[in-house]
DNA sequence: CGTCTATGTCCAACTAGTGAACTCTAAGCT
DNA sequence: AGCTTAGAGTTCACTAGTTGGACATAGACG
C-alpha cells in the first residue's frame, strides 16, 4: 500500500473505481463509464487504455447496433472465483468470472460419515475439474468463498460445535482448503451465504437490508446490513432458531425452552408426523405431500409458518429490514408457509415496521449457499486484486 | 459536492485528513500531523497554511519545552455545535466544540401541555442563551442535532404517533428549529441518541456494536452498528418495546399482547403499586424506595429485570452486540435491575452470544440524550464542514 | 561556542486529471 | 447519394497538487 493522499493513489483509486464500475455492469462503454463514475471522458480514456494493456480488461472493438462505441468488459480470464459449500448432506462448488457469471457448478453428495480430511480432498477434487471445465488457467484463481453448516469463530477460523459431525468440529476449514488451493479462503456459515446469495442473484436484489431465514434441520438467519453480511462482534448474529417463543415449551438442544428450532427445525418437527405418516419422513417429503394435499402435512407446514412468523416479527421490530427470504426445503412449500408467516408478522410486529416489508421465498432453493460463497469471494477480494501483478506474473508493484 | 476523483477532491480528502488527525489529538505539531496523516512534511506545511488562513486552524507559535515545534490546534472560534433534547417533561440543550469538549448544558421542564410553537420557542431560547454563554460568535453554529420522543420519519421528517403529545404529531421538528436557528438540523429519537451519547462519552466507549435500552413511559432501544446508529430502512428499527414474551399477556397500546413494554415501562408497572404505595408514584420514586429497602419496589424492579432481560437475550441472539447499555430512570436501580437482567439474558440467550456481552448502567443518566444529539451534530457534520466557507462567510467553493 | 538534530519552508520536478478542440462513424434527412 | 448531426473516443496544452531535496532556524548538548 503506498502513502495515502498521495496523487498515485488517488490514480489507483481511479482505477479501482472503473474496474467496479464495469464490474457491476458486466460491460461499459468509455462514455457510460465517465457518467457513473465521474471522471471525465478523457481521463476514462487514459485508464481504459491502462486497463487494457495489462490485460484486465477488454475493448470489444465495434459493439452491436449502437454507434461506434466500443464496450469495455472485465476480460473474461481476468481472474475467476470459486465457491464451495459443505452442506449436511452433499458438497457443492461453483465457478464463476469477475463479471457475476456463473461459469461451472456441481454437487455432489457427501457422506455424512465421512471424515473431515476426506470431505476437504473431495471438494479440492471437485473443484480442480470444475476449473478444468472451464478451460481457465489455474493461476487466474482470485479468491474461494466457502461456506460450512455450523458457527464458526472468525477470529481463529475454528468450526465449533453443533457443526455437521463431531469430527469436523475444532477443524479450520479455511486453512484446510487454503492449503490445498494455495489462494485465500474466507469462510462463512451457511445462513450468511444464503442471505449473500439471494441478494446478489435471487430474491433480494436490488435491497441493501435482508434477512435470510434458513430452516433446515436447524433454523438460522442470515442478515445482511447495508449491504454486507453482518456477524455481530462474537461473530454469532443471526441465530433466530434460539429466541425464546414460550417459556415452557419444548427443551431444546441449546438446553432452553420453547426456542423457535423446537417449533420449526426437522429435527422437532418431522417426528410429529411419525406416527401418521411413517418413520422414514423428510423435510422434502412433507413439503411434497402438503402440496399434493395431505391435510396433515399442510396443518405442520401452517404452524410451523405461524411460529417462524412470530421469530419473524421479533426480528421486525429489533431490525426492521426491508426484505425476509425464506430459504432451506421449507421455502418449497411456497404459500402454504409464507401466509402463515406474513399472518403472523402482521399480527406480532409493530404496524409501522410490518409494512413496508415483503416476505419472499428465495429463489435459488439449494444454490443460495454455493453463489452466496461466490459473492463472498467477489467480495472479499476488493477491486484492487485485479490490479496487483499476483494474478498473472508475480511482479513488484514498482520495477 | 466536486467531481469524486478529481485532483481537487484529492486535495479536499487530505484537508479532512488533517482536521480530522488534529481534532482526535487535540494539537499536534506538524511533523506529527505528517507521520500520523502519512502526508509529506511539504504538503502539510502548505495545509495548514491554507487552512490557518481560513480560520479553521490557530497555530501556537512557539510550544512550551520542545525543540522549535509549533503545534496547530482548532481555532476555539472554529466551530460550535449545539444538541437539543426533548424529553417527555423537559427540555436540555448543550452546546460543545468540535473537539468534542462540551461548553455549556443546562435543562429547564417543559410543560406537559404547552404547544409545539411554545416548546420550538422555549428551546430557541435557551440556546440563544447558552451560546451568548459561551461567548461563541453565533454564525460558528456548524450544526444542530436535535431529539424527540417519538418515532420520526426520516424521509418527511415528520414526528409519528406515541409521540410526546397529540399536539406534536405531524410537526417536523427539523424544519421548525432550522427556521428558526438558521443551521442544519439533524433529528433522532431518544433512543437512538441515548445509544449514541453513552457510546461518546459514556459506558460505550471503545465498542463499535451496541444497544442501548431506554426504560421511561415506553421501552425502546438504540442500536449502534459498527459504529453508526442503525434506523433500518423504515426507521423503525430497535423497537424492542413490542417484541411479544407472552401471546396471552396484558394488551398493550400497541395493540397486540404480552409485549415487552406491558411488563417493564412505567406506564404499565407503576399501577402495580397503586393500592399499596400510592396513586402519585413515578418511577424515579420506585427505584429510590428500592434502593432504601422496600420489598414492594424491589420485587417489582427484579421483575421488570427480568422481563427486560427477556428481551435483551432475544437481541442479543439476533445481532449479538458487545454490550447492552441500560439508560432512563430504571438505570439508577443499578444491580437491583442489571442482576435480574443478566440472569435473564444468561437463561435465555444462547451461550455463544451472551458470553462476551456486558451489560452495564448508562454512565450519563438523563445527560445521555443531549450529548447524543451533539454526537449526532458532530458526526453529521463530517469535517468537510469546517472547510466550506459557510461558517465565516458565504463565500461559492470557486471564485 | 560549535555541532547536532529535528522542524518547518521553499523550489523545481513530476504526476495525474481536465476542458477544448478534433476526428471518426453511423444514423437521419432531403 | 450527399449532407448534416450527434455522440464516442482521442489528443494536447494547461492546471492543480504532491514530493523529494535543499535550506533556513533554533533549541539541546557537549
Amino acid at each position: 500500500m503506498e502513502t495515502p493522499g498521495s496523487q498515485s493513489s488517488l490514480h489507483r483509486a481511479n482505477l479501482e473505481r472503473v474496474v467496479r464500475a464495469v464490474r457491476l455492469a458486466g460491460s461499459l462503454t468509455q462514455a457510460e463509464i465517465a457518467r457513473t463514475t465521474g471522471l471525465s471522458a478523457a481521463t476514462v480514456s487514459n485508464i481504459v487504455r491502462e486497463l487494457k494493456d495489462r490485460g484486465t480488461v477488454e475493448v470489444t472493438p465495434t459493439s452491436a447496433g449502437g454507434r461506434r462505441a466500443r464496450s469495455v468488459s472485465l476480460s473474461g480470464d481476468a481472474g475467476i472465483v470459486i465457491g464451495v459449500d459443505f452442506g449436511h448432506t452433499h458438497l457443492r462448488v461453483a465457478v464463476g468470472n469477475l463479471a457475476h457469471q456463473v461459469l461451472a457448478e456441481e454437487s455432489e453428495p457427501l457422506d455424512v460419515d465421512a471424515s473431515s480430511t476426506q470431505g476437504f480432498d473431495r471438494a479440492e477434487q471437485l473443484v480442480s475439474r470444475l476449473i478444468e471445465a472451464t478451460g481457465v488457467d489455474r493461476t487466474k484463481v482470485a479468491g474461494v468463498g466457502l461456506g460450512v453448516p455450523g458457527p464458526i469463530d472468525l477470529e481463529s477460523g475454528t468450526l465449533g460445535s453443533s457443526a455437521i459431525l463431531p469430527g469436523w468440529i475444532g477443524t479450520r476449514p479455511a486453512e484446510e482448503m487454503k492449503g490445498r488451493l494455495g489462494v485465500a479462503v474466507h469462510v462463512d456459515n451457511d445462513a450468511n451465504l444464503g442471505a449473500l446469495g439471494e441478494m446478489v442473484w435471487g430474491s433480494g436484489r436490488g435491497v441493501r437490508d435482508l434477512a435470510y431465514i434458513k430452516v433446515a434441520s436447524g433454523v438460522g438467519a442470515g442478515l445482511v446490513i447495508d449491504g454486507k453480511i453482518y456477524r455481530g462482534p462474537g461473530g454469532t448474529a443471526g441465530e433466530i432458531g434460539h429466541i425464546t417463543l414460550d417459556e415452557s415449551g419444548p427443551v431444546c438442544r441449546c438446553g432452553n425452552r420453547g426456542c423457535l428450532e423446537t417449533f420449526a427445525a426437522a429435527r422437532y418437527v418431522l417426528p410429529l408426523l411419525q406416527s401418521s405418516h411413517g418413520t422414514d419422513l423428510t423435510m422434502e417429503g412433507v413439503v411434497r405431500l402438503a402440496r399434493e394435499g395431505d391435510p396433515g402435512c399442510r396443518r405442520v407446514i401452517a404452524d410451523v409458518g405461524r411460529h417462524i412468523g412470530s421469530g419473524v416479527a421479533n426480528l421486525c421490530n429489533l431490525l426492521n429490514p426491508s426484505r425476509v427470504v425464506l430459504g432451506g426445503d421449507l421455502a418449497e412449500a411456497g404459500e402454504l408457509v409464507l401466509g402463515p408467516i406474513r399472518e403472523s408478522v402482521g399480527r406480532y410486529a409493530i404496524p409501522s415496521a410490518a409494512r413496508q416489508l415483503s416476505v419472499l421465498p428465495g429463489a435459488l432453493g439449494g444454490r443460495a449457499e454455493v453463489l452466496g460463497a461466490l459473492a463472498l469471494a467477489l467480495s472479499e477480494m476488493g477491486d484492487s486484486t485485479l490490479l496487483d501483478g499476483t494474478l498473472t506474473v508475480a511482479t513488484p508493484a514498482f520495477t
